[in-house]
DNA sequence: ACTATTTATGAAAACGTTTGCAGAAACGTT
DNA sequence: AACGTTTCTGCAAACGTTTTCATAAATAGT
């Protein structure tokens, strides 16, 4: 690859001239400016960002951790994370933890070894709160989805809400007993879809159904499990919440194999609205997560971050969850 | 950060002694060395990666790009890039291209600006054969999933032989009417499975039916429309084979909304495997691709190209695709 | 005990930029 | 015509490493 120097014996110019031209931070005679640009346009040249980044102290890079691009709710975040990244000039390096601290923590030396600018963490969660002393470090850093102390700017859901919207609307349609099928309450939108779950419930005057509330289900498979097993004791709901569409599906799997239908015999609904929700037999009832939109918005925080330092006060932010009503609640 | 020099002082030796601990090329008194890794140890000291890339010409990155993260083939892939990428100590970054050239266009010019050490490619196609000269600059580059040409590494899929075994086991399931919905041909993979699917026909002696065979097809939205006009038609099918499992599902939701049967009326067949077909209802026939195995293997190759350059001879690496069978086709 | 060899070390150059500094050239003022 | 400004430019230092080169110290060989 050509470098500046040999642009500037090109152009008859210094290297510091043709670095001013390209910069264009101090005024060039408009001669010697022609000459280079015609030098640089003739030459392919590109200037080296690893040099700049040496100088300058960045690489415009930032890192994107999260559990695993294979979850579902992650490909279309980081959609939005990438393109307003790329609006910027800014590239994502993208890593893969598996819940895994050690390498969360490999991976954070590793990119900080490369100046990194800053990272978009989806791995927030108790036992992680080092990542909360790497904010205070001055480390650029924005929370997305999950939330972890209100120190770090975040972009999340209204988890609360959105769980208290579906329930009210199976309430709604004359469903009473409804099971609750949700995540760990060690993550804080587990607990507050668990909230908003009661909160509803609460409000309607309608208990809590025995044995027909269960936690730290995660994946289809799990759903799956749980559900044959409520109907294998008979225990059963009239309507289902499950906190994930894959752990809804398993749960619709697990009904329709023990010969009942949905949502005839019992209703069962979803939540994050994944790409597929609609195309389901029947189409899933759920709640939306705008995740394009939440990529967007925590990669602007942090790209803000970044270019202006860390604002007075910390930014929360709590995206509404939107609820989306198809077949599979009667 | 503290630096080598501050490392230096702590330790009482000069910078390139520590540089010498550090990297182990040169050898080192047994007593220095002590003193460099105590103060290494204390000081917390890490290599700013960017100088080190400065001098060695290497930041022990390789950029991944693809059309969409948010389409369902590539999470797995992407998967099997970083964990192995992982294992070198390089990392990924991550391009969305959107099928756009000069999207591709902008992000390679960016990356090589960055000092990255290789590409890979999921966007190969034709009107893309530049893609063809950077390799054959010295870039090293291999292309997943779509192959172009002969002349640069390649990881994909035996197309041709997953789409002849799909069409005869619907052959041998007594299916004769065979519609095939395909993508778009320009695409080689494509063209392979419309290869595959006519070599079973004509090993069976059965003729292709006469407008039940379409290409250009992508999403499932698409395929739900087809299959809506085939019905319309009152061209019905025995089965249809659909080359991706997105199309297939449009294609099983346009079947239940004209009041037919999966598989009773028309059996239905997809492609891809993805992680969610086992939970359809009814659960999907298909044919697996080695999403994460082809990952894998695309990055090896790559830290091959490399760290010992171009082989004497490209390697075209086609692996098998497997029959899965469920309940979708009779 | 003296030279020849090996071993360990530091100084300095190099990687490709950007930028502070100072000097040169051009211009405008009186 | 002399001076003060302004405008432009090149030199050199700096960013944080690695590595070549030369030198000093230690060891071995006679």
């Amino acid at each position: 690859m050509v470098n500046i120097k040999e642009v500037a014996k090109a152009a008859g110019v210094s290297a510091s001239t043709v670095s001013r031209v390209l910069t264009g931070n101090v005024p060039v005679s408009a001669e010697a400016k022609a000459r280079v640009l015609d030098a640089v346009e003739k030459m392919n040249y590109l200037p080296n960002a690893v040099a700049q980044g040496l100088k300058g102290g960045s690489l415009h890079t930032i890192g994107l951790v999260i559990p695993n691009v294979r979850s579902l709710v992650f490909p279309a975040a980081i959609r939005g994370i990438e393109d307003t990244a790329g609006q910027h000039g800014y590239t994502v390096v993208l890593c893969n933890t598996d819940e895994n601290i050690d390498k969360e923590r490999y991976y954070i030396k590793s990119l900080r070894q490369r100046l990194i600018d800053g990272f978009i963490f989806s791995t927030a969660r108790p036992g992680h709160e080092y990542l909360l002393d790497l904010a205070s470090e001055g480390v650029p850093v924005v929370f997305l989805i999950r939330q972890l102390g209100k120190s770090v700017d975040t972009v999340t859901l209204d988890n609360e809400g959105g769980a208290y919207e579906a329930t009210r609307y199976m309430l709604s349609r004359g469903l009473k007993k409804i099971s609750l099928i949700n995540g760990s309450l060690d993550l804080p939108l587990y607990k507050h879809r668990y909230d908003g779950y009661r909160r509803a419930l609460g409000e309607a005057g309608v208990t809590e159904p025995a044995g027909l509330v269960v936690h730290g289900i995660s994946g289809w498979d799990d759903g799956y499990l749980v559900m044959k097993e409520m109907l294998e004791q008979k225990n059963v709901p009239d309507a289902v919440f499950a906190t994930s569409d894959p752990k809804a599906m398993g749960v619709i799997r697990a009904i329709r194999d023990a010969g009942l239908q949905v949502p005839q015999d019992i209703s069962v609904m979803g939540f994050d609205n994944l790409d597929f929700a609609a195309l389901l037999d029947p189409p899933m009832t759920t709640v939306a997560q705008p995740f394009y939109e939440m990529g967007v918005k925590a990669c602007q925080r942090l790209i803000h971050l970044i270019e202006n330092g860390p604002g007075k006060n910390v930014e929360i932010d709590v995206l509404p969850a939107e609820l989306v009503i198809r077949k599979s609640v009667v």
